[in-house]
DNA sequence: TGAGACCCCCTACCTTAGTCGAATATTCAT
DNA sequence: ATGAATATTCGACTAAGGTAGGGGGTCTCA
């Protein structure tokens, strides 16, 4: 199976799709390229040809709910490679992709060079866990040391209420409160009440960015 | 004003940026581009060259933080029609970006050609004001109101940055930087500051879900 | 019965956030 | 150019956020 490698490109933009087909075309001549716009489609590609050397599979597809359709994929076809190719840069989104089983992780701002040698690498079974990766430290991972009382607090700090009203439909002191925030700050490893609501509503939606500095 | 229009092409992705070019420079024979991956760089580039015909903006692009962006650019370029060129397909976001006074809204899913005559349309002044059907008061339009300076300082309380590191990074006494978000509070229409980053916030992720458990 | 974890409450103190009034630039229409 | 309106800036003051340390109650597990 030297030159009859067989992609399939999943990304519902039809000028991502086409760039990236035509940049894996000169450096795998006579491949073959299957497309899907949707992870429906994806799926039923993989059915027909369980031969398939790769999957190049954007994070922000129809259908995907962010890495819900990743997981899927995987539990189908477990033996496929899948590469993520997707636009965010955000580090929790890379890891936790990679601890849903995808072999490597491409952003889209990466030149065509670039792409080319990771899909390469891949081929070549030289990339499967990534270096670090694993057992970072997720935001989620630190949530879940919350006591129930400290989810409580973050989840009205998070509607944007202030110690006073927390206490009040808590009812507890507002020392009390503060007491709490700063267990809650400290876990999280944040620096301010701000920060720890950007990050606890950055959970629920894995938007674009987050940022520390 | 006939063959030497002036276009800035504003997107992370060197492949998208590339076909929005190649596409354009086919329609627009004789067109000036020039490109920028960060907002930062497209501001630097309107500031400039401040008789731009038109900006190609991608609103997944760092710096951006979804619409925020956009009203930054346009607080401080207010006649340079902005053309979004985004892959959110949620009408909500197409809407606010009308609001925040966009001149066009592109899918990138959209064919080339189709690409090349809104653009076309933008430059005859065809396309302004949608149906500007504003109504009621959206934080958007809170938000319109808004000074350049003030943009920058909600930008980065955003990001969770104090008052002290705002200051910093602009060049100003914390005071007043005080000052500025006791205004942007003001304007906003909420009482804190955690409140108004949750708003700006909602702005870049219009998701539905908050998560509770 | 003790050790450990969770929860609640408090005082005292420091840091950050936010308000008010006012002075100095900048913009803009006339 | 000139006066009005607004932006930007700042210092001083008040309010809220956050920390350190202590005390006490409940429950569980050994």
């Amino acid at each position: 199976m030297a030159d009859t490698e067989r992609f399939l490109v999943a990304d519902d933009h039809p000028m991502v799709r086409d760039a990236l087909v035509s940049a894996l075309g000169q450096v795998f001549v006579g491949a073959q390229f299957t497309m899907a716009g949707t992870l429906a489609q994806a799926q039923a590609a993989l059915d027909r040809q369980p031969d398939t050397d790769a999957v190049l599979l954007d994070l922000d597809m129809p259908g995907m709910d962010g890495l819900t359709g990743l997981a899927r994929l995987r539990s189908e076809h477990p033996t496929v490679p899948i590469i993520i190719v997707s636009a965010a840069r955000e580090a929790g989104v890379v890891q936790r992709a990679y601890e849903f089983g995808a072999s490597a992780y491409i952003d889209k701002s990466a030149s065509l060079e670039e792409i080319a040698g990771i899909v390469r690498a891949v081929l070549d079974g030289e990339i499967f866990a990534p270096p670090d990766a694993v057992a970072g430290d997720s935001f989620a991972q630190r949530a879940a040391q919350l006591t129930p009382q400290q989810w409580r607090v973050l989840a009205l700090m998070v509607q944007g209420d202030q110690n006073k009203q927390i206490a009040h439909k808590l009812g507890v002191g507002e020392a009390t409160v503060k007491a709490h925030v700063t267990v809650i700050l400290r876990k999280l490893g944040v620096r301010s009440r701000t920060q720890a609501v950007i990050e606890a509503r950055g959970l629920a939606l894995p938007g674009p960015e987050t940022l520390r500095q």
